[in-house]
DNA sequence: AAAAGATTCAACCGCTTTCCT
DNA sequence: GAGGAAAGCGGTTGAATCTTT
């Protein structure tokens, strides 16, 4: 893209000692080879050892989003912007947390993708999808954490059926937002919301569905709080059985997720076997009513993804308690 | 073909958090 | 516990590239 440039204010810095600007080849080959004989070490001492005019700083960036030999190139997989949008849904611009469960793709490359093409995405889609109560979800949700979310579900909605034209019925939104709540109760990081208050959804495309989740739901916080492991939950939600897998690390649940029985009639569009590759799907069984109960709950196994390293204490609980706190609808203990 | 506008994305900036002494 | 350094993070910038007129 850039050239490297060899003057001007993206050279050298007199004042700093340090250059600036877009890195050259040479520089890039020396980064490497340092980071590849040596490892990581303080970035200081990396710029330093490895002859760089950069300071630390600079030389982690480039590093962490441009040479690491882990990094995946190339454009992001319809399966790998359902993650984002469905992370970002919960986790609202905490694109380093987004990008730890992406592997192979930084925080950076996730910001930009999501401020350049889902965030017009799904802006376009909004204003032809004309429908009360929509709001940019890229801004900020943990400020409002239902809200956001609700909000972010009618996106994901309307962008799945923008993806998927035979979505395009009430109903069929009705559906495809159950998924996404589905989704959302299936996440590690919802037990703070109390279901008993149930959510009242305003479907895009027109109609009311009000939708309650069940009780065993709001359990599922004793488990994170890392109380009480054995727990495993049940529900019956609007003809979906979801049975609630006791929680594990993923690291555990690899060998579970050999044995998944995630039924699936559906076309390769729900049937994906993730390109990203390194996530495993999570031990959930759900036996669905009706086809397109199918396919959310495919879309719901779908998303029920989580990277290698993701372990139940990686989740900010308490970040995420101070986010929603104030919310009244909300009960935490 | 050229100019203008739009888009992309690498890199910087400044702030916060974590670690070390 | 205080203070400083390093690391980490999200927002922003701006040059290169692409698209449209």
């Amino acid at each position: 893209m850039r050239k490297p440039e060899a003057s001007g204010k993206n050279s050298v810095n007199n004042i700093n000692k340090f250059r600036k600007g877009l890195w050259s080849p040479e520089e890039d080959d020396k980064l490497m080879n340092y980071m590849l004989n040596n490892g990581q070490g303080c970035w200081s001492d990396v710029a330093r050892n490895a002859g760089l005019q950069r300071c630390g700083k600079s030389c982690r960036l480039r590093w962490i989003n441009y040479l690491r030999p882990d990094l995946k190139r190339g454009a992001f997989s319809p399966q790998e912007e359902e993650m984002i949008i469905h992370l970002h849904s919960l986790l609202g611009n905490r694109w380093s947390q987004i990008a730890a469960r992406l592997p192979g793709r930084t925080d950076n490359e996730i910001k930009n993708f999501w401020n350049s093409t889902i965030k017009k995405r799904l802006k376009n889609l909004q204003s032809s999808n004309a429908s009360p109560n929509t709001s940019d979800s890229s801004s900020e949700p943990s400020k409002d954490v239902m809200g956001g979310l609700i909000s972010t579900m009618q996106e994901q909605c309307i962008f799945s059926m923008n993806m998927d034209p035979s979505l395009s019925s009430s109903s069929s939104l009705a559906t495809s937002m159950k998924a996404m709540i589905l989704n959302t109760m299936m996440d590690p990081l919802l037990p703070m919301l109390d279901y008993d208050h149930g959510l009242n959804m305003y479907g895009g495309a027109g109609g009311y569905e009000s939708i309650t989740a069940p009780p065993c739901m709001a359990q599922v916080g004793v488990l994170n709080s890392g109380t009480d492991h054995g727990f495993y939950g049940e529900g019956i939600f609007e003809g979906i059985n979801v049975e609630i897998p006791p929680l594990e690390s993923v690291s555990c649940m690899e060998e579970n997720a050999k044995t998944q029985n995630i039924q699936d009639n559906n076309t390769d569009k729900y049937s994906y076997s993730s390109p990203v590759n390194s996530l495993y799907h999570r031990n959930c069984n759900i036996t669905s009513n009706n086809k397109t109960d199918n396919i959310a709950a495919d879309q719901m196994g779908n998303l029920w993804h989580g990277s290698e390293e993701l372990k139940v204490g990686e989740w900010d609980l308490e970040e995420l308690m101070k986010d929603v706190s104030a919310f009244p609808f909300l009960d935490f203990q």
